[in-house]
DNA sequence: CCAAAAGTGTTGTTTCTACACCCATGA
DNA sequence: TCATGGGTGTAGAAACAACACTTTTGG
């Protein structure tokens, strides 16, 4: 995109965006037996950052949110929710906030984009295999592996942080894993998540018995076979008790 | 106050003011064995409302929210926390909103304040016999008893509802009743305070039990007299454990 | 035959719940 | 002496944590 374009839709947005404020999206996907993060980056700008998008003057925030990361996925339907609100006026740091914005082609530091922002961080849980990633000559956008995260755009890092801590509080009532993994899928991979999400090793029977109690889970009579083991029963989740779950915390 | 200098203060405001973006003050207290909420009233409009402000530029959210609660109880240092961001574009009420915009001397609907708002819910708890309530002559200030609410502005009443249910998830957790309660007091105030909380009554026996093994909390080697009953021990609150214990969460 | 991961069950410990009896007080 | 709420303890149920042995598979 050229220069004078971005001013144009800078310009554009003006009229259409809410001032001040943005929606940041942390979106999880669990791939490999490992969760993962999207991640995006501008070709006019060195470092990674999480998919941000700002709200239009007549949308509902979470609407933007969905907007946001349905631009980058062409995933409708996301689940998603909002965990925090970041209000500091020591983020974005100010001075690589204005390198970026100036490299942008803004160089109108009383701009409101080149000024304070209060971020909504939003937590997105999706099934990786529906993702189809949508880079442009602008962007780039990549999956990284949630411990491999690199040294991010302004407090980027410390907003996965938050998020992270935030779905923590909520594992033990909400049956997460019901967005991240596909229609069938063995215990261990569901384990896997609890586990890398709480930061250590659960034992296997302990878990097994503990998330089977929950009543969420369904036995199929499928097997998963892979090379050098024994083969593994597949479960799904119980669709109408998981949704019903999830409205009840949103 | 005129309106003349209503309409004076919100041309300033448009100065000093993030547009599009409030915070929206849930304080608690606890008197008389009651759960209390501080509400505001302006004499120009008819409903009860949250405590809300605006935040200024260069100002910290959390800031914000400290500044308008201190403007009206005096209190410093206000133990508080955000719990959620209302984003909806049905919030406020749009006629609701223009009516008590027109009111204050506000008749551009074009104007930010007259527009769409995305407000910051925050949660404030405090020791009530601390609070001086600063009315003025065109606010009124008054604790309503948790049950007590009456019809709000807009969306206040479900506000105050996150609020409480935010609360609810973390008061396994943190020390709830640590900023509530003053230096001494009989565990049944606190007990109250958690059954008013989960809307339900506690066992009296297995609340001591359970409350002393999280370790927060001092028996003294003092008694409250109450006419009628038994004198009863008092407690205080370990401050230290406590204060560690809220910065884990913030 | 071996390494890797899965299936299954038991036991002791801790936590939770429900419940009963006695006590000190002011009216 | 009575109504009110406080102090204390126990027993059964449920949840949790730690742990071992056997099975299937592909290489």
């Amino acid at each position: 995109m050229k220069k004078r374009n971005i001013i144009d839709k800078l310009m554009y947005n003006e009229t259409i965006y809410q001032q001040g404020i943005s929606v940041d999206c942390v979106m999880f996907g669990f791939h490999d037996r490992m969760l993962k993060v999207l991640l995006s980056k501008f070709n006019f700008f060195h470092k990674w950052m999480l998919p941000v998008g700002f709200i239009m003057k007549e949308e509902d925030m979470d609407a933007a949110a969905c907007r946001v990361l349905k631009k980058r996925t062409g995933l409708d339907n996301i689940y998603l929710y909002q965990f925090h609100a970041f209000g500091s006026t020591l983020r974005p740091n100010a001075k690589e906030h204005r390198d970026i914005m100036a490299k942008m082609g803004l160089t109108d530091v009383n701009h409101w984009m080149a000024q304070r922002f209060v971020s909504v961080g939003y937590c997105a849980l999706v099934e990786y295999s529906r993702v189809n990633i949508r880079a442009n000559t602008s962007e780039e956008l990549r999956w990284f592996n949630i411990n491999e995260i690199p040294l991010l755009y302004s407090d980027h890092n410390s907003i996965i942080e938050k998020a992270l801590a935030t779905i923590r509080t909520q594992m033990d009532v909400i049956p997460i894993g019901y967005k991240l993994l596909p229609e069938k899928f063995p215990l261990s991979d569901l384990r896997i998540i609890y586990e890398t999400i709480l930061g250590k090793e659960l034992d296997r029977r302990n878990f097994q018995r503990k998330i089977l109690s929950t009543g969420y889970l369904i036995k199929l009579d499928e097997y998963h076979r892979k090379t050098g083991q024994k083969p593994t029963v597949l479960f799904s989740f119980d669709r109408e008790k998981c949704e019903e779950a999830l409205q009840s915390i949103i």
